[in-house]
RNA sequence: GGGCGUUUAGCUCAGAUGGCUAGAGCACUGCCCUUACAAGGCAGGGGUCGGCGGUUCGAGUCCGUCAACGCCCA
């Protein structure tokens, strides 16, 4: 092929140039001819299109192409798709502020609706499915602008193999796969305590929670006993009284022992509650007697389950106090108590309560402010409440140690990168204390696929869903019917009732496996593809999406869903400090590819060690840019010496000895990335070709222009040499890579074949004529240095001293060592090695 | 409070199975426009490997302990 160097290579415009070069020739395009031990296949998380886009998101997809584009050198058929997880709640959340539009489902849809151009203020009311239209027109706009990213960064992706996890596709496997579990029984509905989001009016589940460290205040409040003697017990939730259904200590307490079976009267309320025994009651906190409301925590709830205790709710959904005064309080004056506190918020009441307690003389002391931790929803502003609410579940061990035990089991089968991860996956399994609550009470979501009878009477029959077919999938109960009624039945007595929840966004992307390889509609390439080689992913989600994909994968075929988990470090700013948005200092890729280039982004993700904790580093990506236009620069000075040599041609020492040099960091990063260790193969090859480029080229280059037999030897194995760091360089710079191999061979090199041993053994000579001729060109070069000199400096003679080994390993270079040096005379001895060149007279 | 990780030159990091004067890049200093490359090259200065204790002929590397930082969980 005819060579075709340009005369000033640059960088710009590789990127938008090759992009499209493998769009149309479909270079990364999947061949599903092949057979599964020929396919290499990844799961890729889907991001999430509603958020800003990040460098934790580049940092991890970066690395996981580069052992794509190995894997796929190496001969293997690469499956690689890539989703957009757009249902949900970030998605909701976004549309609400772009347009400036809040969801009430009780509107009907309106076709006509356009959203305004500029988000009104306050916002306006639309109908669930004009709502839910907007979502899909934001979503495929945001899902442009990532997919554009990441072509510019290079990923490899087969873009044919796209998913959004709200498309049909998805919908319809995620509800085929429920519905499974359900007729398994690992689903089920049940009417519980859940904890609540006021603000989102939804139910959140345990891996959403965080605690954030609130100042409370400790109240001594005096319940009574029928002697007239008082208990004390300390809470920081006194507007629960009302709800409190028993008081508890340490069945070891000694203090409380005459008490256990005993009765109290609860202050202002005057409702009479048992004293029990529960080993969670601590005697050091407080008085050592607690209070169980219905429900102020999760305590509450264990309490309240174990105990068998009975159900006095009283915050309802909205996050109110219920205006009615319930019937457990049956004294007067205890129901004009309530009054004053029925429709207020936990807050108002809990003013109310102390206001009260103190009046009558039931609050002891002050009450004394403490800081502790509460639990929020991860997105959510205020605390969480617990409400009784119905909810759907899937069964993840929580609450069976069999399962447990099996899930833990298949963490330890996962071959976890780097190791050290899967504790993470342990303890959390280990620490799960309920079943996955699966049902969230909004929209943009893939519809819990079901429908209940309601009797005569008006009342919804929930132990007797209706199900859909499964050719029926996807479909949304709340518009659609079941079969053997009509739309008139809707929320009639005789008739049915849609469920109006969707599912958590994690019981649909938990199912990418499934989704990506078309478990659903497709098995022959289900078969090919799963289980996946490999997930790559980051640390913060082993506890939900990897323990969800594990659990969904286990329920619907027995087995790991893939044989490898890939976790990446923690991106943190150029500062080493965490980035968030509250602090502003989020970097976002765009402009740094703007200015440093897609190379030099990958160059610096590709150096992040596996799991290990990143800083966003300008410094390295300008090395990476500089290493970049090396690869060019060095390439247009190989290929410059006229047409391909046969490596049969490579004769002289040097040659053969820069080789076998070469063979080693070809096993080096063949091994390391057989370990998908990336960061030690760029490491490899980068420094074996920096010194390529500064001592091999630099020697050979006088005997390479002068041509000849042993021009010719240089000529060969130039060629030979940039072809492999081409190849090993590939999966970390696509672009350069391929714009050189353009300049002189056919087809991609990243279709090309990794570099092997074989390509090498035959012309590998002795590593050490190279390493030495390069200590003592590193001595005459330190000699002009100390010189003052021009390196072009004019040498009269290098007198070499050093071991009889080591001398026949540089006569060997000679010829090269003197035209490097412009030594006109290179002398020999015997001895500790030293270098003495003495420099011609200017 | 528990778990995991990190702590090596001013900065960012390498340093499997313990072994000669501890490495790289950036930054810094000096020199060099040498026909692949000045968005470059060559060379140089700079570290008691977080503290303490232990194992060993020998420890950045193994063990114990303490401290700081980060993340996760309670």
């Amino acid at each position: 092929m005819t060579r075709n160097v340009p005369e000033k290579p640059g960088l710009e415009g590789l990127e938008a140039k090759w992009m499209e070069h493998w769009e149309t020739n479909e270079t990364y395009r999947f061949d599903r001819t092949k057979t599964r031990e020929e396919i290499f296949s990844i799961d890729t998380p889907p991001p999430t299109v509603s958020g800003s886009l990040h460098m934790g998101s580049v940092f991890g997809y970066v690395q996981t192409d580069a052992i794509a584009r190995y894997q796929r050198m190496k001969g293997k058929e690469v499956f690689y798709p890539m989703g957009w997880d757009d249902n949900g709640l970030p998605t909701e959340r976004r549309v609400q502020n772009y347009y400036g539009v809040r969801c009430d489902p009780s509107l009907p849809y309106d076709a006509a609706f356009e959203p305004p151009d500029d988000p009104p203020e306050p916002p306006m009311s639309i109908s669930r499915r004009n709502f839910i239209d907007l979502c899909h027109v934001l979503t495929v706009q945001d899902e442009k602008v990532f997919e554009n990213l990441w072509r510019t960064l290079g990923l490899s992706v087969d873009w044919t193999q796209s998913y959004a996890t709200i498309d049909d596709h998805c919908r319809r496997t995620s509800q085929r796969a429920f519905l499974n579990n359900l007729a398994r029984g690992e689903a089920y509905s049940q009417e519980a305590p859940v904890l609540w989001d006021v603000d989102f009016k939804s139910a959140v589940a345990q891996a959403e929670l965080e605690d954030r460290e609130r100042p409370g205040a400790n109240h001594r409040v005096a319940f009574h006993r029928e002697d007239g003697t008082s208990v004390h017990v300390e809470t920081t939730r006194p507007e629960l009284i009302c709800s409190c259904v028993a008081l508890v200590a340490h069945p070891n307490d000694e203090r409380y022992q005459p008490l256990f079976g005993s009765t109290v009267r609860s202050p202002l309320f005057d409702v009479e509650l048992p004293v029990v025994a529960h080993e969670l009651a601590e005697p050091e906190k407080g008085s050592g007697v607690a209070m169980i409301c219905t429900w102020g925590d999760t305590t509450d709830v264990t309490w309240w389950r174990e105990l068998d205790l009975p159900t006095r709710s009283v915050l309802q959904t909205n996050g109110r106090f219920t205006e009615e005064t319930p019937d457990w309080i049956e004294n007067a004056d205890g129901r004009e108590t309530y009054a004053l506190i029925g429709g207020l918020y936990p807050n108002q009441a809990r003013r109310k309560m102390v206001e009260l307690l103190a009046e009558s003389g039931d609050l002891d002391g002050e009450p004394r402010q403490i800081t502790h931790p509460v639990k929020f929803y991860e997105k959510g502003d205020r605390p969480l409440e617990i409400v009784s609410s119905r909810q759907w579940y899937i069964r993840n061990g929580g609450r069976d140690d069999g399962l447990r035990a099996h899930l833990l089991s298949q963490g330890e089968e996962l071959d976890w990168i780097p190791d050290f991860m899967a504790v993470r996956y342990k303890h959390w399994v280990e620490g799960l204390n309920g079943d996955w609550l699966i049902s969230r009470q909004r929209f943009f979501g893939v519809p819990l696929p079901v429908w209940y009878p309601i009797d005569q009477l008006g009342a919804i029959v929930y132990d007797e869903p209706i199900l859909p077919d499964i050719e029926s999938l996807p479909i949304d109960p709340t518009s659609e019917v079941p079969s053997g009624f009509d739309e008139s039945q809707r929320g009639e007595p005789g008739g049915f009732a849609g469920d109006p929840d969707v599912m958590d966004t994690w019981a649909t992307s938990s199912l990418t496996p499934q989704i990506a390889g078309h478990w659903d509609d497709d098995p022959d390439l289900f078969e090919k593809v799963f289980p996946m080689d490999v997930r790559p992913q980051g640390p913060e989600i082993i506890r939900t999406w990897l323990f969800a994909t594990l659990l969904r994968s286990h329920y619907e075929h027995g087995e790991i869903p893939w044989s490898h988990a890939t976790i990446n470090g923690w991106i943190l700013d150029p500062d080493r400090k965490k980035m968030t948005k509250s602090k502003g200092n989020v970097v976002t890729p765009s402009p740094l590819i703007e200015e440093y280039g897609s190379e030099a982004v990958r160059y610096w993700a590709c150096n992040g060690r596996p799991g290990v904790d990143t800083a966003v580093d300008f410094g390295v990506m300008r090395v990476g840019r500089r290493l970049a236009l090396k690869i060019l620069n060095a390439s247009r000075f190989v290929l410059g010496f006229g047409d391909d040599v046969d490596p049969s041609a490579i004769s002289e020492p040097l040659d053969r000895s820069m080789l076998a040099a070469l063979e080693e960091v070809v096993a080096t990063a063949t091994s390391a990335f057989e370990r998908y260790d990336y960061a030690r193969a760029i490491e490899t090859a980068e420094k074996s070709f920096w010194s390529w480029t500064d001592d091999y080229l630099e020697l050979v280059k006088t005997r390479a222009y002068e041509g000849g037999d042993t021009g010719v030897s240089a000529h060969a194995a130039l060629q030979l040499s940039l072809s492999i760091y081409l190849r090993l360089f590939a999966p970390f710079l696509p672009f350069v890579t391929e714009e050189v191999w353009s300049w002189w061979r056919e087809g991609s090199v990243h279709r090309a074949n990794w570099p092997s041993l074989d390509e090498l053994s035959e012309v590998a000579g002795d590593p050490g004529v190279l390493e030495m001729t390069s200590q003592v060109l590193s001595s005459v070069r330190r000699a002009k240095s100390d010189a003052k000199t021009s390196m072009r400096a004019e040498v009269d003679s290098v007198s070499i001293t050093a071991e009889k080994s080591s001398i026949e390993l540089v006569r060997q270079a000679e010829p090269d060592l003197a035209a490097a040096t412009r030594a006109a005379l290179v002398t020999y001895a015997e001895g500790e090695f030293a270098v003495d060149s003495v420099l011609a007279e200017v």
